[in-house]
DNA sequence: CATTGCACTGAACGCCCGTTCAGTTAATTT
DNA sequence: AAATTAACTGAACGGGCGTTCAGTGCAATG
């Protein structure tokens, strides 16, 4: 019979997907081996076929569950009212959720070209899920004539990669804290969109 | 005597680095092999070594050059006059200068980490320089009111952030022309400093 | 025409890779 | 106490890795 209790599974299986992550942020998927992960977590390199079926499965996993986590979170963040009370809730939402996670935002912008290309499939479409919501905020202001734009697909995209730049440069005991950095980028936008 | 017609090491050596330029961009650094690499060439993987000394200094050597490259360029580009023209011609300068290089950029902003610790720092402080020429056309423009900024130093790293990744969606065959992009992102950084 | 030396081959070096699996251990259930 | 089974070990599989180097062929030199 199934045991419940005294089951290491339970504390392994998600050692091994942070071990995964810490360590493919850091020297990247190719470079990190399964006997590097296996080390980690401290058991053989044998045992993690436990928890993962390949060391693919491994990274698409981590960028699946990010995604999942950053539109599930999204959806339940509080973005409503005009166009500009919007963008700004979507600003502030971006940079606190990536600015938590910053092992899965890098693995997530660099290690695309490791996914298969079903998987990748996968990753590509949820992440224009998640810029379309951009998108829709900056058309409506346009449209009210709230934001002054040329581009609102081009804008988004420009957007986008300027806050999600952040966690490349912030570090927990810099200068500014996480809600000062908000500050900062929120007017970035607003004025960006021409608000 | 030393041969100087019929030698193939003109021929051969650039041809490993752009070979390598393009498997790295692709496929990333520490995923591709010098085996694939000299295959791509032409040659067995032992000839590599009569033109690099080892895989790394092949990384060293391609970011190296691209880091001396952008910064030759940048001095020799026509950016003067006040803030906001100059604002203007380092816009265009970069996106220009980015957009014809996408594997060169690809592989410096991805690949920092597969860089020894010495090779990184030069990287490193090459790229800080170049950094701090738009970092100074900001705090000219803040000091004379031209631009509004609430911090010179983040408005610079978010600016290039919002630039660089244009690399990451252009595509030559796609709806706008290189002229059209730098417009319009023109237009969006104008914004962004508030001028 | 003999000599030089560049460019390259092909084999080898020791090592690490992802993955599989028979066997061991020990906690739980009956 | 016996049976069950989850969790893990340790060895092995075939293969690829970066790098070295003695040897080969040939174009240019003197």
């Amino acid at each position: 019979m199934a045991r419940k209790q005294g089951s290491h599974s339970e504390i392994t299986g998600p050692r091994v997907h942070s071990a995964a992550l810490r360590l493919f942020a850091q020297h990247g998927f190719a470079a990190v081996s399964m006997r590097q992960i296996a080390s980690d977590v401290g058991v053989q390199a044998g045992a993690l076929y436990n928890y993962t079926p390949d060391k693919q499965s491994l990274l698409f996993d981590l960028m699946k569950g990010h995604m999942d986590e950053l539109l599930a979170a999204h959806s339940q963040a509080d973005i409503s009212g005009d166009p500009l009370q919007r963008l700004e809730a979507f600003t502030r939402f971006h940079i606190d959720f990536h600015l938590e996670r910053p092992d899965h935002v890098f693995i997530s912008y660099m290690e695309l070209r490791n996914l298969t290309t079903e998987n990748f499939t996968v990753i590509e479409e949820l992440r224009r899920t998640y810029e379309n919501a951009l998108e829709t905020i900056l058309r409506d202001g346009a449209a009210r004539r709230v934001f002054v734009l040329n581009d609102t697909k081009i804008t988004a995209l420009a957007l986008i990669a300027m806050l999600t730049g952040v966690t490349s440069w912030y570090r927990a005991t810099g200068r500014l804290t996480q809600n000062e950095v908000a500050d900062l980028y929120w007017e970035l936008v607003k004025n960006t969109v021409g608000a």
